[in-house]
DNA sequence: CGCGCCCTTGACGAACGTCAAGACTCGTGG
DNA sequence: CCACGAGTCTTGACGTTCGTCAAGGGCGCG
């Protein structure tokens, strides 16, 4: 993985961490919404030329590098953010440590739906990521004045919600090998979406992330990809997988 | 359970299943929202007394008894749906027939949030159900002009998304004791919000509904409740648990 | 009365978790 | 430049929780 900006998935910052410079994300510092990106494919694609400058009148640029953090659990919740490129994990605690991960945020996905006063979960970046930071009062009231944005927003929440419906069925009802081929074929879908490479699956968090998603610990998920990979399904590659038989893998994913 | 719309928990509806008249659910057979005894609660809360009768003209009563389908997983969405009693559950199912249920809806809950062109679940009635139905396309366009519902259903909607997180919390992360527990102090949370008691919980469904909400099987959720019953946290009641121990519970549910 | 459905309980087994050891990568500092 | 250490991943041996299979009881309803 190269971890640029210019890569085929579009999905990843340059890796400048530590260096004096904005980092370069797909257009320079300024943060002009018209050439975002992830405009055409986030909640901003409601939005006409016009509005799109009167978003970013009220947007700033946001970068985090790996394992920071972008807020918790229980914080007030002032801003909503848009992500513009790598990947943040959302999870919860319980009091005695262990964690459920409820999500990956990709590009172009936003954060603050319920526009809500305080976050519900905690996000923080798995690699270095980049982001568009508004200040959620501002921004509840610009979608006030605007239906079709609280429309999309509202699109966004419901598509939200029937993904949390189907990784319940995957906590509740799937065995472990289905848990891990069911995650890499969605995972898959969403990079395809974002115009990515479908053979190969950057997978930038760790094993214990990805147990801590799929109702597992990090040795069984081990395990398990080390037996897909042992039967030809797919291949380990430092940071990812490729997928080597797409069909047996749906086969053991079947939804 | 005496099973009548008179009940202290203002639950269920009155069981003259098969007998030739409507069924009586609060209010008389007309469907004039301004006199539902759910108006405050669901979305419908968002709309002043003008639009709750135009929302009258374009509903229609919708009763089921005991096991019969609302509609299936797939289906087209003609409709959308105002639980006023009763209790219903929905689910998806993996193709060899394992079952996850999603959530169970009680009066006051709206389904048909995502307003889109199918159902993703399916729901089905547990106990003799009364719902206000309202045709999609009609309601859609309603919504259209009523930017403060959409607003409403937007929250119901990310309200939605907070509990299934939650949800998965518990469906990846709890051991089958604190799945009970948590499920048992969630529904009592629930009852108490739409003024019922809290001691007595009323289940209308089966073990196997409540394993497949848990991800368990029912032989390992009734184990479960005899051993709280065992311990004296809780009392098996027909059709019911009563909490004897709440403090316990609420140490057992622990979020 | 008898049948079907639901619930409970027990005995056993399997899937996954726990514990532990070791390899590998990568960044840091001597 | 290499040594070191932290973090991550893999793999093995073993244990525990929960699932599976089976039997029987209670209850409502025809």
């Amino acid at each position: 993985m190269t971890n640029t900006c210019e890569t085929d998935a579009a999905l990843s910052c340059t890796a400048d961490a530590g260096g004096p410079g904005p980092s370069r994300c797909g257009h320079a510092t300024t943060n002009v919404c018209a050439s975002c990106r992830v405009k055409d494919i986030s909640v901003c694609a409601a939005l006409d030329p016009g509005e799109l400058t009167a978003l970013s009148a009220m947007s700033e640029k946001s970068v985090l590098a790996a394992k920071e953090t972008l807020f918790l659990q229980g914080d007030v919740a002032d801003a909503v953010y848009n992500v513009t490129c790598g990947m943040l994990r959302l999870y919860k605690l319980l009091p005695d440590g262990r964690r459920q991960i409820v999500g990956f945020l990709l590009p172009g996905d936003f954060v603050g739906l319920s526009l809500s006063e305080r976050f519900g979960f905690s996000a923080d970046a798995i690699e270095t990521v980049s982001a568009c930071r508004l200040d959620r009062a501002t921004f509840a009231r610009f979608v006030d004045l605007k239906p079709h944005l609280l429309r999309r927003l509202h699109e966004a929440a419901t598509h939200e919600l029937t993904v949390a419906q189907d990784h319940m069925v995957l906590l509740g009802r799937r065995s472990a090998e289905e848990k891990v081929a069911a995650f890499l074929l969605s995972m898959r879908e969403r990079l395809r979406r974002l115009g990515g490479s479908s053979v190969t699956i950057p997978l930038p968090m760790t094993r214990q992330d990805l147990a801590d998603h799929l109702g597992l610990t990090l040795e069984t998920v081990s395990r398990v990809i080390s037996r897909l990979a042992r039967d030809r399904i797919i291949l380990v590659v430092p940071d990812g997988i490729r997928i080597l038989d797409l069909s047996r893998l749906e086969r053991l994913g079947a939804s």
